[in-house]
DNA sequence: TTGTAGGCGTTATCAA
DNA sequence: TTGATAACGCCTACAA
């Protein structure tokens, strides 16, 4: 049998309530706390976590769910909550929906039952605004990361999208392009919309026209890029390119050296997200950076703050600026 | 008031037994089965997990401790873990050291507190034999991904670094070179040493002249693998080039063409692990296929076996095969 | 500073 | 098929 508080109590010759508090860090005699740390190690004993969590109410774990964890920025993103839960003494359950097509909501259960102090759900997929308010209305600490489906009221982190492309965009205003192309993700993902727009604003806003052409709709994967780029080198008439993630600008580059186009001599070319590759690529990629750690770190922080504060929730909806990473693959004309 | 087993019982106008029972799909006759199930949608009652877990001593979680998060690999063994967790219902804690410079025996004791049912330690880097020796004496359902210190009773699992090195070695070969160089990897890692064994094997069995100057360590980064190739390049006298990672199989390349040369005219070149890049650069990489996610499901099998089993263990290590991917960075001479 | 006693929400045993 | 009752291992008044 693996040793209970009773057993210490028993070898150290005092009662179960004297262990559990010097256990707890509560004052305890000099010599009785000695007999204590002796039967302790002596059994071996380890307190049992689902004992105390029973009387305690409190498990000191969160969960995070994730809706696709093939997602390459999940590793940035759990790193980011794991340094302010190590911080503060929490450990993390790992969920992921997908397999058994479950949806974000069922995991609400997990705070019904017990088995989680608060949650963070991640996905970059467009949320249902019913889901969000179930979430919502379930008033347990729970916090977004990704789209909120327009609901306000609920803590939520994402990336400002559309400021990151504004800021491209400038970029390459700046540097002498006026005809740029916009190579746009998938309808699915939260991310697409606010891209667009802030590539639409921006066009506008320094007075460039608005080529319907230069615009074409691909799915941020690397032949969708690629495809994507095929079409916009038959259309012809711009000197730059938008894409909106990083991966599909890769496609693109692939397209234009098939081609024998030269990067960036014959065509400049940003992309978004900054993954690892886009630094060593050759020409490496000019794009802008994700701040995927601090939207975890945030999350996490807002998450314990809720807990801590008993539920009470801050209603805030945190949109972390992207940064602008100029490489070598833009031309200034 | 949160509810509890007992206002459902109370409402039914049954006993917390038969409640119970309900719950765990004892027989129940039709009447008070149905009055239960109202009950419960009335108070909208869930069970409390942690008062389950200390009764039954069995949580349904298991945990999964991660030496280096940042590791790009993790997200495609963790998809492999829960893929058969889900359909086991388990769940999973994610743990990870570094942060506190903890050692990976540091999390035996979640087994002692009851917090998990079994412990999977994923890292890449090498073991030392005490460690390894500790977990194999804690006697509690574990199993090991990457090096397992050559302490063979315990199960784990492994890529076989030395025949994916043996096989890359051969096809270029078959492709006509005889001259090969080398670009190690770092110390710590456990599958430096496997690899760089590989390349020496093969190129003693394919009775090649093993040239020392052809072999240059380097660390797994992009920038080490650009400096190991303007090394090597110094050098010269050689048609081909292994990489031991793909990361410094991109910065090889770099270093090639800065200098203008052609991949593939000018040198051929492969790398190791298949990260989601090497099919999209241009030219895309030949190179060896990590069986991640396999070794993810394998893990998880081997231990919710020897959770099924009460602990006994099967001793086994499990050597995954990797896959020789060739694609367009080799020329056949 | 210490010990006694009661309770946390389940499941399991045993009679009925 | 059901209902008392006793665990499970811990924490926390309360009284000493």
């Amino acid at each position: 049998m693996t040793p209970t508080i009773k057993d210490v109590a028993k070898l150290a010759n005092t009662s179960k309530s004297t262990v559990s508090r010097y256990l707890n860090g509560k004052p305890v005699k000099k010599q009785t706390e000695e007999a204590v740390r002796r039967a302790i190690a002596e059994l071996n004993y380890h307190p049992n976590m689902n004992a105390r969590r029973l009387v305690l109410d409190k498990t000191q774990e969160i969960g995070i769910v994730v809706d696709d964890i093939t997602n390459r920025f999940y590793s940035a993103i759990l790193k980011g909550v794991r340094r302010i839960l190590d911080a503060n003494g929490y450990d993390c359950v790992f969920y992921t929906l997908g397999l058994h097509h479950r949806k974000e909501t069922d995991f609400l259960d997990l705070l019904y039952e017990g088995q989680v102090d608060g949650l963070i759900f991640v996905s970059f997929m467009r949320r249902s605004e019913d889901d969000v308010e179930e979430m919502k209305a379930s008033s347990f600490p729970v916090v977004l990361i990704g789209d909120d489906a327009g609901v306000n009221e609920i803590p939520s982190i994402d990336v400002d999208n559309s400021s990151g492309v504004i800021d491209v965009v400038n970029y390459l205003y700046r540097i002498g392009h006026r005809d740029i192309a916009y190579i746009s993700g998938p309808d699915g993902a939260a991310a697409t919309k606010a891209r667009m727009e802030g590539y639409q604003a921006s066009i506008a806003r320094l007075g460039l026209k608005l080529n319907p052409d230069l615009i074409v709709v691909s799915d941020w994967s690397n032949k969708g890029g690629y495809t994507a780029m095929q079409q916009l080198l038959e259309v012809g008439g711009f000197t730059a390119v938008v894409a909106s993630n990083d991966e599909s600008a890769f496609g693109a580059m692939s397209a234009m050296q098939e081609q024998g186009y030269n990067i960036p001599k014959d065509f400049s070319i940003v992309g978004f997200d900054d993954i690892d590759i886009s630094s060593w690529s050759y020409p490496s990629l000019t794009t802008v950076r994700q701040p995927f750690e601090q939207m975890g770190s945030n999350a996490a922080q807002m998450l314990l703050e809720m807990i801590d504060s008993d539920g009470e929730r801050s209603y805030s909806r945190d949109l972390l600026k992207p940064q602008l990473i100029v490489r070598s693959s833009c031309l200034t004309l």
